[in-house]
DNA sequence: AGCTATCCGC
DNA sequence: GCGGATAGCT
């Protein structure tokens, strides 16, 4: 049985509306700690992790762990049907094989349920490696979806450079070149307009701005967001979810133009590169090609055999995205 | 070397909206007085001219005159990158062969730059011809695009009709007849919602609605437009750029469906029509084949030879079309 | 690429 | 309730 009750019913509007351009279908994990989801994009290049602490819920009931199978856009059209101020309450029984959402408007004049089936789909629960990042960049989440969305009317990747002043965004396209700098900034009178940099070491990394722009989707969930970046490893893009959780985005670099890899190689010559055959599992070749030689979150294929810790879900502290990422991956690579 | 810089940036990106559907390419001209451009529609049939004086920027400098090509539709995505309220600095040296614009953030803290290649474009740099008008209308800008807008549902030209009492403008479709009369009004509260009648001489023009439309793109730059008309002469339609200058479309009237002119014949049958036989440098036959008699602006084909005058900017009044056209035309017909 | 229809925010 | 923006269609 498990039962939730979330006074704000516009957060979990605004969550799946986040989340349901990158992904299809995916499995809500409950357990007594929260509610979660962990799922790869449809053409398995981004990962997204999604956590609602059951803390931050009016009520929350979850008597074993539940995984419910949901379409995410079907559940975004139930909860679109919720009004913003409503409370939003959602039920399953230990069957699980469908779902209930319940919206009470706040005067308490109108009660609607929604009832939706539920559907089996192959668990890609990930584990997500610890890591360390060499820069995080917190900046207001509406400049840094404008920058997404400007730079790629001009070119289809981005380059994010870190250095203590400031992040740079750039991009180049047939017609023509792009830079924009962002200033560390603190000294902004309201906190969610900072713009702060903490840096161990200069970083810079190039990303597919479609990916990047399917994340700021996010962006009504929280005034900022937080990119955390280092070389080799997926970049992390967290939304807070107020006093919840968070959802969280990764995706991997991609590497720069052939000639820079031939460089990379001589200077740091015991760099294992994957091997440029791939199995059939792969479904998005060209992404997967220039992918960067560290096995990390876009390498785990959905038939991997991963093992699974049944307490996924961390309760512990927001501040760093690296000390969230308990879980343990397993891979087994299937070739 | 060329720099100018520009307070307002939201301006410059809405005289390139105005733009950028009219025509694909065109050159900036750049002197001492002022950036301008003149370009013909790609289709030929319609003008537009663009001034913005120096004196309207905050800062300008222009050692030398520079004519810089640039696809619009490329300049206008990298101008949609700048926040309304950036600060805007474009840059070319004198080589000019590719241009930068430089967006700065108000608060200074995001600083973009962005760099274009530049095109050869021949130059189709036309002066236009001074003219009185036997009827100046001028009338809230958001008003003259809803009418056009509306008719065009109806039908594909209008007629623009004016006497003392006011402004009318007709269609006639397969489905139907509209007529929508506008009366002189200076009596509201708003001088931008005023209607202003000035008229020498009643007069009645056709034009195609399909460019009307394109110019009224340009409403956003401001709240009155003016339409000046004369028999025989090309509309022109202008729309102020705050302080700076203006941007003023020219387009040749349709002369009347054969019946119509039938009865004119029979009424008038002094009217001098036009031969049927065109020269072979005229590039749009439809339009060109319904051209009143008198040579105008869209009569001028860019095969012929035209005296250029260097200092085409003029820096004189704004009120009265008629009086800033001091550049001299001097057609020769290449036949 | 331009336009229309729908949805969302003000 | 209106205007703007976006997504999908032609």
């Amino acid at each position: 049985m498990l039962e939730l009750r979330l006074v704000q019913g516009g957060l979990l509007k605004k969550v799946l509306d986040s989340l349901k351009d990158l992904v299809n279908d995916a499995n809500f994990d409950c357990s007594a700690t929260g509610f979660s989801l962990q799922a790869m994009d449809s053409s398995h290049v981004a990962l997204v992790a999604l956590l609602l602490r059951s803390e931050g819920f009016e009520h929350y009931r979850c008597d074993r762990n539940l995984s419910l199978g949901m379409n995410l856009s079907n559940m975004a059209k139930m909860l679109k049907c919720a009004g913003n101020d409503d409370i939003v309450t959602i039920k399953a029984d230990d069957a699980a094989d469908s779902v209930t959402f319940m919206f009470e408007s706040p005067n308490q004049d109108k009660i609607a349920d929604f009832d939706m089936k539920l559907m089996d789909i192959d668990s890609e629960h990930l584990g997500i490696p610890e890591a360390e990042f060499q820069a995080i960049v917190r900046m207001p989440s509406a400049e840094f979806a404008r920058i997404c969305k400007d730079l790629s009317t001009i070119g289809d990747t981005v380059v994010i450079s870190v250095t203590k002043e400031g992040v740079k965004f750039s991009t180049r396209g047939d017609i023509g070149t792009a830079n924009i700098v962002c200033r560390h900034n603190t000294s902004v009178d309201k906190p969610e307009e900072a713009t702060i940099i903490e840096m161990e070491e200069t970083v810079s990394l190039t990303f597919a701005l479609r990916y990047m722009n399917s994340f700021t989707k996010a962006t009504p969930l929280a005034n900022q967001v937080t990119i955390s970046l280092s070389s080799d490893l997926p970049v992390v893009v967290e939304y807070k979810v107020a006093e919840m959780g968070h959802i969280r985005f990764y995706l991997a670099p991609k590497i720069e133009e052939e000639e820079e890899i031939e460089a990379q190689r001589e200077t740091r010559p015991q760099v294992e590169t994957k091997p440029k055959t791939k199995p059939k599992t792969e479904i998005e070749p060209p992404i997967d090609d220039i992918k960067p030689k560290v096995e990390h979150v876009s390498d785990i294929k959905p038939k991997l055999e991963i093992k699974k810790p049944k307490e996924e879900i961390e309760a512990s502290g927001e501040s760093k995205p690296q000390v969230d990422a308990k879980a343990e991956i397993e891979v087994m690579d299937v070739e």
